[in-house]
DNA sequence: ATCACTTATTGTACAAAATACAATAAGTAT
DNA sequence: ATACTTATTGTATTTTGTACAATAAGTGAT
């Protein structure tokens, strides 16, 4: 009966993969955050690498709100569209040389197993104010084309996340987190087009996302632009 | 700085949602263990539960080991499907009064919070043989259509299983994991009938089911039916 | 050999959804 | 009036989903 009283206790944490969308360029980024080193005068020695962000959870928060809370430190909004997709536990997944020095600076037992939770949040780049927060020592948007090598095992964490919003965009409501209250139907095909990385046939597209039962036609339309102005559109709230 | 030292440890378990598929009733049920009380002097003030097999994980293998682990000591079989669907992490998941009782036999602090990553598999129940376990007392199938009340909070993890399972059966390798290496396109189809609960069109299912890039004719028909044969099928191996 | 019985197998008409493809419309600026 | 730019729309074709019932191939009994 010894094993009743087994003891592996674990760190588990929250790790954010929150992707943003940048309208005028076009493109999805991914907010990574630069490590900070532990006190200033030991800085030299600290070799900083990305990461998404994420934290150890609290003892008495549910994930869901573990998550809410870090984007919330981090980016200074409240909710966001968040959910959750995937749970990394490898017991070496914390254990690669090159994140030694960050850990013993923020564990007490720098070695011991971490098991994350990954979660998805999807933001409006132009909306949002990222600030480097007390586990940050800055913040950087990457465009998912170009990421760098992260810390752990976050670029495996990362590519799972883009596997998923790809494979169904709406099922994720990215239109509704990504673009403006009131947007037009090119928009929402821009959006689509860089997600779904491929390139989308105009009266095709405008034919099948009428059939979305959110989509309500606006009675507004673009002014002042150099072209034939377009038609507003927005989503109906969600059913709870 | 205090934070960063933080020591918020906690437990983490491998739940596993056993699916097995009776073909001969043709009825999917769920594999069940009865709680094992503590030393058999004391079992008298015991009040087992039913709940899903799960364990601890240990401090060197990974989620997907310990959920091997965890059906390889229950149902002594190896190389089943296996596949991560959820994690819960509710601060209270495991504090409800109706568990205190198996928490305390079993735990150093009953109180711990116990995180739990939820892992779905699927059995042929003919194939296997579950046997009552170290922490099991005894198991049981039950249909999914009339799970008792389980522990913790099991209940929502199996009723998650399910809409996934019922929501995409062919992306979870269904008929691969719950059928004989060769079957008859009536077994196919029986099985997805009770997974999805609605029958389905013979000519259409067989039509829509021929296009599997997996299935393949064997040169093989029933023998010995009191009917005309049946061409058996096979699924091919899976491209790696 | 025929027949009764049982389950296996197959086709066709129709509707709905996905795809390929280009001309016209509505503004602004000159 | 014209040039320019992006918005908007339709049609033919293919593919996929759905509804629906007659024939085929065995066995066992006569």
């Amino acid at each position: 009966m010894k094993d009743n009283f087994l003891n592996y206790n674990n760190y588990v944490s929250v790790d954010c993969v929150v992707l943003g969308y940048n309208e005028v360029e076009n493109k999805l980024q991914v907010l990574l955050i630069k490590q900070k080193g532990p006190a200033p005068n030991t800085a030299e020695l600290f070799k900083p690498q990305y990461a998404i962000p994420g934290d150890l959870i609290k003892e008495d928060e549910s994930l869901d709100e573990a998550a809410a809370r870090i984007l919330e430190d981090l980016v200074n909004v409240k909710g966001l569209f968040l959910e959750q997709f995937y749970t990394f536990g490898h017991p070496d997944r914390v254990k690669d040389p090159k994140d030694a020095d960050w850990l013993s600076t923020r564990r007490k037992d720098p070695l011991a197993r971490v098991i994350t939770v990954a979660y998805l949040a999807l933001v409006r780049i132009d909306q949002i104010n990222p600030s480097a927060g007390y586990f940050a020592e800055q913040i950087a948007w990457r465009s998912i084309k170009k990421i760098p090598k992260l810390a752990f095992d976050h670029n495996t964490i990362v590519a799972k996340a883009l596997d998923i919003i790809q494979a169904h965009p709406e099922q994720h409501l990215v239109g509704r987190e990504l673009l403006p209250n009131k947007f037009t139907l090119s928009q929402l095909q821009n959006l689509y087009e860089v997600i779904q990385n491929k390139e989308l046939d105009k009266r095709n597209f405008r034919k099948s996302i009428k059939n979305n039962e959110y989509l309500i036609t606006l009675n507004e339309k673009q002014k002042g632009v150099l072209h034939k102005p377009a038609q507003y559109y927005a989503f109906k709230k969600l059913k709870k």
